[in-house]
DNA sequence: CGTCCCCTTGAATGAAGTCAATACGCGTGG
DNA sequence: CCACGCGTATTGACTTCATTCAAGGGGACG
């Protein structure tokens, strides 16, 4: 089973066999385990690395002084937290975990070896960072304009694609580890009514989600209600030019 | 008067006079002048270059298919679109100019060669992506979770510290050359209640904004009622041990 | 078997949206 | 200089989507 993060990048770019040996090696170094709800770093603390997870799910959050609490992005197998963070003095918000979470965390000088003298792999690290910005803006638009019904559905395509990309998903369905209260943090909407609208899509046939597993029976059917376009995930291999040739 | 981007990389660096004078000639060439609501770039195009904005206001926004529509970022002066843009195949969203905008579009090679052989150049720069970024995280947190008035709060501190850090505002007053309809879109409100709520910041005496001006008669206590933190515009100077000597 | 966490449902409340009419301010042209 | 027109701002009345409060149910695990 290959590190989900060269599945990924393989989206983007071919990386050669020494690509793919460097980033394994690099993501098989400094792996720790977290359990559900740990803290990987809090917020003002100092970024000390960059952390890729290799399985289970994570999420940003920030936090207002009354408690209230806004999840902005989850982390799942493959994704990498800012490259570069560790430019910035403090962590302006918190990550943590949401399942059971194994992370490698790559050093700053594991991170700049990585990024020197391997251009594709450079490339491939800055259209997964470009991406992460995109989907940062994409929750923007979904909270700030869709309705309850949309932003929830918009929120499940969006996670079966990525999660997808990095080959967790089975034909229309994929392990759904988090709960409705995380889902809630995510969307801006309270937990009773991420219930009902839940609901709502289940009777509409649009999702099955039991246990912790979801189906999609009808991907367009759900796209369609939550206004998805897919543009945003870039997950139209642009890098081809540069693929390697082996 | 410099390159307003100059100024604003002073907060994180300073900058050495070759530095300086880089950034001000690649601000120099190429420059173009956008009517207030024109696109200066449209989603589905390829990014041709990156855009430094010299004076104006501008936005990204994305547009449902319905027409509903989001703001997803103010670029005001010395703001930069995304760092290597160009390796994504199209725009996922739109640029437009709210003010008449100018703007220095730097392409590819010029951009390599600012970041290149010029360490405090591309630390400076990186920190400017890291706070964009930053910036569009506190957005969803915004939008997600702060009710109307600690939402128009937010977002008018958040403008009024980066006109500052530019030098673009007087001792609590700065330009305000938007329009309610502007804040709606941005805030994901609807041009009524952004109305009413500028109203009652008004009425608590928070702001006065009248013709295109704003003043922030006591900025800690609208920053108090916006639930405001601005330690995510890393404002802090953290690049201090890289300061040129001269 | 009990406890805890998560999910579910109902009823009442409330914040923000919609619709519609009116007022203001500014630039253009008579 | 004034009248017209257009974009922007303002206000009121009504509606709606989502929140809050409160109670109950179900499953996993010690």
């Amino acid at each position: 089973m290959p590190n989900p993060l060269v599945r990924k990048l393989e989206q983007f770019t071919h990386l050669s066999a020494e690509d793919r040996g460097i980033l394994e090696r690099a993501g098989s170094v400094q792996v720790r385990r977290y359990a559900p709800g740990e803290d990987v770093i809090a917020e003002g603390e100092a970024p000390r690395e960059v952390n890729l997870v290799l399985s289970g799910w994570g999420c940003r959050y920030k936090q207002l002084e009354d408690g209230r609490r806004q999840i902005t992005a989850f982390f799942l197998p493959g994704d990498l937290c800012d490259l570069n963070i560790f430019i910035l003095r403090a962590m302006d918000h918190s990550v943590s975990a949401l399942t059971t979470l194994t992370v490698a965390q790559l050093t700053r000088e594991t991170f700049e070896q990585l990024m020197d003298g391997h251009p594709r792999i450079t490339q491939a690290l800055w259209w997964e960072a470009l991406v992460n910005i995109a989907i940062q803006r994409e929750w923007t638009v979904n909270i700030g304009q869709r309705n309850a019904l949309e932003r929830v559905g918009h929120l499940l395509c969006e996670l079966f694609i990525r999660l997808r990309a990095t080959g967790l998903t089975s034909e229309n369905g994929c392990d759904f580890p988090i709960t409705q209260a995380d889902l809630a943090a995510a969307t801006g909407l309270s937990v009773v009514h991420v219930n009902r609208t839940l609901q709502e899509l289940r009777h509409a046939g649009l999702i099955v989600l039991h246990g912790k597993h979801l189906s999609i029976p009808d991907f367009p059917a759900l796209m369609k209600v939550s206004l998805f376009n897919p543009n945003y995930l870039h997950l139209d291999r642009v890098g081809r030019h540069m693929d390697a040739v082996e």
